[in-house]
RNA sequence: GGGCGGUUAGCUCAGUUGGUAGAGCAACGCAUUUACACUGCGAAGGUCGGGGGUUCGAGCCCUCCACCGCCCACCA
């Protein structure tokens, strides 16, 4: 046995151990970030044609999580692809300061240190949130070097970049000259919590069970589910055409009992109100309602606040001032049952609350004057750039369906915040003037406290990461090939970078759309801390290397739908990169001091290993070209693993030990071009393991210094290895 | 209420323009030989949710039904 040993032929010696992701994966990332190649400008032979992905910048308040191993992996694949296939490959990172999403981690935590944001001093806040932020935004960093991402660090924008910043707030000042911003005294949805209007998108809408009370309103009897807003109610509202109504007219006063003594009640006639439902007479609450706000807009009756800011019942409440809304409801109803006027209460009435996505407080309609975006006319260039002149992919392609849809019914848009850590709008208030201006107006000009939107900003992320409108990037890499994001930004992001760059740029953003689905836990679960089946992907990278992840993120993960992660699936890929390495091993140790020359016959064997070869490659090829990225993954493991290894392998023994030395060279060449080929085709899928062993193989196997910018494979008839 | 998906092996899911049903995992049997036990070989496992239709041919196209899931929504 130690006789034989001695034997084999010199191969690397960090082959004779199995591969060992933990060992190199750093020193490969160091030796590609080193190398300058991540920037498309310092490729080496100067490739012309761009090929841009703009990274959605991760939030920079934590770290990431496994969905954003998806996010990268795939966009990474596609990245190393085009820069194997000779394009001037540019993937620019980025972080996002996440506006809200920050201010509330950033929330907790003060909370925690029993302090509170309220009452401190705004500047304060904000560069402590900096501080904060830039702290996490480095271990984000990390991560994404883990997963052996290839983007241009030396291009990375933060949203909160000074030029980022500038060209938000031009934008802003802009279309208010075009009219497509205006300031309005409109129902916002406020969060009580976190003392800030969100929009639609912000917050989450869930059926309950609520009580449904039936009160007695002068001589009406009307229905409510929040009789804690009802203070103010001096509207009674009933449809123009309901002949039990018959005798009441528009604009009739009458005196009615209500909760605190007696009000004087106007008869309204609106066709908002449904005969069918209840009794088909409601009173309005048009400050905490949309619904009541429309109506009393149509008839300009009096608006009145009833609930405070933070939450709170305000004077006109009475005896209820200054108690909290949820611990008002049930001390009004015992007044009003106890004055005789409570008729009926259905307990198993179910309607939709709004809730913030964040802390799932109730929202509390609210009228307040606010920044809003006028969306029709952007939304119109959205619908005919995407329905009519079709210059737009999107994978799936469904999704476009819902894309539509949402811009075909969407509402103007709130993009002011009520928060600190944000861009701050760039407008003046002086009396009841109001400029849009970067710079203040002159003497006794305000500027407007609130901050924008997160998704103002992040909707023009492609162009001003790449210095829209004179930047040189700009013109080289804009419009990008590829936006590569999850599936929830169909509504959030997508459809606002779409509407940006149509009205600033007059182009579409990105030639391809692809969504990607959830990652979800082994038994495809929704991941949740308060389920406790979150999987932190770069634990994964620790225990079974950042290839074995990737390829168990991409492999069977179709656009648009949900894939499960579980420990197995990815330990199966582990054993993927090893059975890769032994392949490199037992190849090598067959082919040492060979010159991997093409022999002038090819024996038909060799042919056939070759012509199959190719075969795979075409297909890879058309499939990374077309998205089907799950499908390219799986076949080349397939080939690799099922047909280089299993079959080619096992039939090249008995030719490699055997005594016809033609054959055998003819067999080591064979073998020489089957390993770099493979190598190649699986480098976008599992860059590590495949440079790792490339910076092990025989100069004379190799086209380029890197793996990372050797040539994508065509056919072999024209490859060698050398 | 509106919109969008899904239903294929025990489990998780692929299946590109219609052309002999696939993978991984699990389970079963066998095997230590020029790489690899983080292995190899083999066998088993499916009336593709149900009905109807188009077609020479349907997992795939059309239609109806059932169930599951996701998203959106201002009936108080």
């Amino acid at each position: 046995m130690q006789e034989e040993k001695k034997n084999i032929p010199a191969i690397p010696e960090i082959f004779l151990s199995p591969y060992k992701p933990e060992e190199t994966e750093d020193g490969i990332y160091a030796m590609w970030e080193k190398s300058g190649y991540f920037d498309p400008d310092k490729l080496p032979n100067h490739p012309t044609e761009p090929f841009t992905i703009i990274m959605p910048p991760p939030n920079a308040n934590g770290r990431l999580h496994a969905g954003h191993g998806l996010d990268m992996t795939l966009k990474d694949i596609a990245t190393r692809f085009a820069r194997m296939r000779g394009k001037r490959a540019l993937f620019l990172p980025g972080a996002d300061h996440a506006g809200f999403e920050t201010q509330v981690v950033y929330e907790k935590k003060l909370e925690k240190e029993g302090r509170s944001r309220f009452g401190m001093d705004p500047k304060q806040l904000y560069d402590e949130i900096y501080a904060f932020t830039l702290e996490n935004k480095k271990y984000m960093e990390d991560d994404i070097r883990r997963l052996g991402t290839s983007c241009d660090w030396s291009r990375e924008k933060f949203t909160l970049d000074p030029d980022i910043v500038r060209q938000v707030q031009d934008t802003f000042v802009k279309m208010h000259k075009d009219g497509l911003v205006y300031r309005g005294k409109r129902t916002i949805n406020w969060c009580p919590k976190h003392q800030t209007s969100l929009s639609d998108v912000e917050t989450e809408s869930v059926e309950e069970t609520t009580p449904f009370y039936t009160f007695k309103y002068g001589p009406f009897s009307i229905g409510t589910v929040r009789p804690e807003t009802k203070f103010g109610d001096k509207y009674v509202v009933m449809h123009p055409h309901d002949k039990r109504y018959e005798q009441y007219k528009h604009g009739d006063v009458l005196e009615v009992e209500w909760i605190n003594g007696p009000i004087m009640a106007t008869i309204i006639k609106d066709e908002a109100v449904d005969p069918g439902f209840g009794t088909g007479v409601m009173t309005i609450t048009p400050w905490h309602s949309q619904v009541d706000f429309e109506i009393a807009t149509r008839h300009t009756l009096d608006m009145e606040q009833i609930i405070g800011w933070d939450g709170k019942l305000l004077p006109i409440a009475g005896e209820f001032a200054s108690i909290k809304i949820g611990d008002a409801r049930s001390k009004i109803v015992e007044k009003l049952k106890a004055k005789g006027l409570l008729e009926h209460v259905d307990e198993n009435y179910k309607n939709i609350v709004k809730r913030c996505y964040k802390c799932a407080a109730m929202i509390e309609p609210q009228v307040k004057d606010q920044w809003f975006v006028k969306m029709e006319p952007l939304t119109k260039l959205v619908v005919n750039a995407v329905e009519r002149d079709g210059h737009i992919d999107i994978l799936p392609e469904y999704e476009k369906k819902i894309l539509l849809h949402w811009m075909k019914n969407s509402i103007d848009w709130n993009i002011s915040r009520q928060i600190v850590w944000g861009i701050r709008i760039p407008a003046w208030f002086k009396g009841n003037d109001v400029v849009a201006s970067i710079d203040s107006p002159g003497e006794g000009w305000e500027q407007d406290p609130d901050t924008f939107d997160t998704w103002f900003s992040s909707g023009q992320w492609p162009l001003v990461t790449l210095g829209y409108p004179s930047g040189a990037d700009f013109k080289t890499y804009y419009p990008t090939d590829l936006m590569e994001t999850g599936a929830d930004l169909v509504f959030k992001w997508v459809p606002r970078m779409i509407m940006f760059g149509l009205y600033l740029a007059k182009e579409i953003p990105f030639k391809t759309v692809y969504f990607h689905g959830m990652v979800n836990d082994a038994n495809n679960k929704k991941m949740s801390k308060s389920k406790g089946n979150v999987v932190s992907p770069i634990d994964m990278v620790d225990k079974f290397g950042a290839d074995a992840l990737r390829m168990s993120l991409v492999v069977g993960n179709p656009p648009g739908s949900s894939t499960p992660l579980s420990e197995d699936k990815i330990k199966g890929y582990k054993h993927f990169s090893n059975k890769l390495w032994n392949i490199a091993r037992f190849i090598l140790s067959n082919t040492v001091n060979t010159s991997f020359e093409k022999p002038s016959l090819l024996p038909s064997e060799d042919e056939a290993i070759l012509k199959n070869l190719d075969a795979i490659v075409a297909e890879v090829t058309k499939d990374v070209e077309e998205y089907r990225l799950y499908m390219a993954a799986e076949k080349a493991y397939h080939y690799v693993w099922h047909e280089l290894a299993d079959n080619v392998l096992e039939a090249s023994k008995p030719i490699l030990s055997g005594t016809d030395e033609d054959a055998k060279a003819a067999r080591q060449y064979t073998l020489g071009v089957a390993l770099v080929t493979s190598l190649k085709l699986l480098h976008p899928f599992m860059p590590f393991v495949t440079e790792t062993i490339w910076q092990n193989l025989p100069g004379q196997m190799r086209d380029a210094d890197m793996l990372m910018t050797a040539r994508w494979p065509g056919s072999t008839r024209t490859t060698t290895p050398g």
